[in-house]
DNA sequence: CAAAAATTTTAATCTAGATTAAAATAATGC
DNA sequence: GCATTATTTTAATCTAGATTAAAATTTTTG
């Protein structure tokens, strides 16, 4: 991940453009957005694009791709930062938050999964089920080391992850949202699974 | 909203071809679904949906519009059956739900306004702000009436609201899992917002 | 600075999919 | 059963937008 060599013009660039692109897809949709849209957003023509990416469902998957392994990172960090399955939840909320928020850009939410080519979607797919079942796995930790109040780790991760993945549905990139969601997200999205205190 | 009178046929098959519409606009978006997956959907052909509507932005509209009107109605419901701001939340959850797994059939998660036409869209996003901000309320009510612990309310309402339309992202129309979802996210969306026990 | 490599644009082409008009078929009222 | 109306299909047309090739421009290198 730590990239000590600087990236080349052709990096930097193609990296622009994924931003670019996630902010047009998480708007207009894959199909809804031309590569007309994307190019303007950074004043090339749509015929440049194809100097970085082979066409563009390619520039989906990249898009998605990205959005896959920043979410593992998360997850990673997570679980090495975490004391107990509900500061590992917690966590993993957190930093995924950031991740929707914060300047690593505007990540694609995949919500196109259908218009990719079979391999790509199939890879897609898998990586999005590993994840999901990891946040699972992490709720399932916090109920079995007391931290998280038992509950449907399936449904709950399911009710979680869409508040996640709807973040940029009614965020457009104010700064002071942003704060406020990163502040108050994690506490949200957690605050119904600490253990009960216990009735003596 | 009761109509007794029965339906023409050209209002079932109208009907019929909005819930068609629904479940393509969620599976691959507005742009990426063609009138022709649409129409398969039916057995008919592309040409015949122009019999009922006037042409594929009118489509998402009307699917849009009526994804707005079931939820409004889910408001109404609530605030009408609820004894208090914390009981009107969850059943108003409780009822929009069931219009995202129930009979009402596929619903239109509104995730493509931008392709709207501006009256249209105007239309749509009028309703919906109505619609974010009376889940807002119901939650302010609570506090008030002290059903619900003190909040953010806007972030709260994003949080929740954003759960649920995700829901067609995950849920493919399996019974079982309806069922699990109908009786389970009431209470995993509202769980964390119980006012917390007075200490003594 | 000149040559080579990298990047971008211009100008076509090509295709899927929306839309329409006219023809064909089915349903309904009498 | 016939005439009328309702519905659907067939067969075009039309257009936006993806893609490509060749030319132009910019950047880098020695």
């Amino acid at each position: 991940m730590a990239a000590i060599a600087a990236e080349t013009r052709f990096e930097i660039q193609r990296h622009r453009i994924l931003k670019a692109a996630a902010t047009c897809f998480n708007e207009k949709g894959f199909s809804g957005t031309s590569l007309k849209d994307v190019s303007r957003h950074l004043g090339l023509t749509d015929a440049a694009l194809y100097y970085y990416v082979k066409n563009k469902e390619e520039l989906v998957y990249q898009c998605y791709l990205r959005a896959a392994e920043l979410g593992r990172d998360a997850m990673d960090q997570a679980r090495n930062d975490g004391a107990n399955g509900f500061d590992q939840a917690f966590l993993y909320i957190r930093y995924h938050v950031e991740i929707m928020v914060g300047d690593q850009g505007p990540v694609a939410i995949m919500s196109e999964i259908p218009s990719l080519e079979r391999s790509h979607r199939n890879e897609i797919l898998q990586v999005s089920r590993q994840h999901s079942s990891g946040f699972e796995q992490l709720l399932a930790r916090g109920i079995d080391d007391g931290s998280i109040n038992p509950c449907d780790v399936r449904m709950t991760g399911n009710a979680i992850m869409g508040s996640i993945n709807w973040i940029p549905k009614w965020f457009h990139g104010k700064a002071s949202t942003a704060t406020q969601i990163r502040s108050e997200f994690p506490e949200i999205l957690m605050r119904g699974l600490r253990p009960t205190v216990a009735r003596e």
